[in-house]
DNA sequence: TGCTAGAATTGGTCTGACCAAGAGGATCGC
DNA sequence: GCGATCCTCTTGGTCAGACCAATTCTAGCA
């Protein structure tokens, strides 16, 4: 077997190549972008795959098909599945997106703890505290480590009882750490210093049901992996200079970007 | 204008077909759906046209196509805009889904107000306040007040500069309140005693740019108007008995939110 | 009973065609 | 010179039929 265990099909192919091409700003928003039918010549595919594809990017929310042609439109009408999209349209994943993912993830799953906590069932709290507690096992694998992290958040989420929570921290950490992971760019996980007496304090809020507790616990110790991740990622880029390769993505960014780190304000 | 406005393209009938056939349970999880070719005929559509929806629903995660036939799969996989569609699936909107819809407005949208508040610059934070300001005009019509609601929303998450958090609000609110005001089953707005006195410490907090009190303002803001919605639409479906319709989504909650994975043998 | 080989089915792709509606010019009238 | 109107071309939307590779099903065999 060479190196590519199985190959794209066509009509991914053609969502790849205009969806890297419309994030990649060489469409830019109300642009009309090509045909179907010299979309299809150019690419080697079939029309029937072209459309496909365009169905695709459509219901993704970077572009728009209807009656006289198709046009290119800005990410901020997006679906949230362009995320995951964002991360893998570039090769080195972009320090300024990571941190915004990773800012609401903070956000909302610290509000999703609350909500847990509030009314959940003993056991599955008493499950969310039993995963906790492998997850600083430091023999761990760092894949098996990460594995055990989704598996946590899942629990605290499924114990919270609201769907829409799940599905977009589904949609925001699923694609989000396997992609990290599988590029390697991912610092494995938090010094024990830092995670050791979160994890306790988050331990004991648990076992007593202290909602207000919890919530803080899991707002720092998702802040404290933001910023252990965006330093990272951030040193890395400038060190290897690739940060032209999000020039264009960083514009989208520009604001986030900007702020350097986190202000742990008080709530 | 007759009555037909715009007929519904073959391959919206096909995704609208399936999904509600999946939505309501006449697939469940891991069924199998029937082939291309069958649907196509069942349908009178062209096969293309099964292609493209089916890619639709993949894209959804309600299905899973693959080599020897595509089956269906809870919803608990999906991505977030499966919302929409759930809101749709059915005539009347069922009051929990709501009700977890804007539970995680709530959070969502406190959390984004108080980055907005630390990081957005004046001219921002300043139309927020005459947005809010303007939102409170009881002249305005309903339709003028949702969408002036959704513009005070929008200036307030750019503020945040977080895109990840604008994707997260445009997909839960757009289609959603569009959906609820088309419906006719919303109460229009927040009584004025309840809005005014929590609109005017809004104001306040965005004027000291104190982002605490301004997280605040806005979780009692969106949880008022949740308390308001639900109670509307609880007592709607209580007196029309529609509850029977809404059966099997609660079950797709419940199971959801036991998402009792076969622990494997941990640790 | 268990296993294997062949047949039927299914998704993936391609070719070629037709139609209605929008886009782009060219023409006409003022 | 300039706007409105008409015509043609392009484009998306749909359809029919076909082939291939992989999977699934099934019947026959050991």
């Amino acid at each position: 077997m060479s190196s590519a265990p199985n190959a794209p099909s066509a009509v991914d192919r053609v969502v790849t190549q205009l969806r890297d091409d419309i994030l990649g700003g060489r469409y830019r928003a109300t642009d009309r972008l090509p045909s179907e039918r010299e979309l299809s010549e150019r690419l080697g595919v079939n029309r029937g795959a072209v459309r496909e594809g365009m169905r695709t990017l459509a219901q993704l929310g970077i572009v728009e098909v209807g009656p006289g042609g198709a046009k290119a439109c800005g990410i901020e009408h997006a679906s949230l599945d362009i995320v995951s999209h964002l991360l893998d349209s570039r090769e080195v994943s972009d320090a300024a997106l990571v941190d915004q993912v990773m800012e609401v993830h903070a956000h909302l799953f610290s509000s999703c703890v609350r909500v847990a906590v509030l009314r959940g069932s003993d056991a599955q709290l008493a499950r969310a505290r039993d995963q906790l507690a492998t997850l600083q096992d430091a023999a761990l694998s760092p894949l098996a480590h990460l594995e055990q992290l989704h598996e946590f958040v899942n629990t605290l989420t499924a114990a919270g009882g609201n769907l829409v929570l799940q599905l977009i921290h589904r949609a925001l950490s699923l694609h989000f750490w396997q992609r990290l992971e599988a590029s390697g760019e991912m610092p494995p996980r938090l010094p024990g210093d830092v995670l050791a007496p979160l994890a306790r304090s988050l331990d004991l809020a648990l076992g007593e049901r202290n909602a207000a507790a919890a919530q803080d616990c899991i707002f720092e110790l998702v802040s404290a992996h933001r910023e252990h991740a965006v330093r990272h990622l951030s040193s890395e880029q400038a060190r290897e200079l690739r940060s032209q390769v999000s020039e264009h993505i960083g514009q989208l960014f520009r604001s986030a970007a900007a702020t350097t780190l986190p202000t742990r304000e008080s709530r």
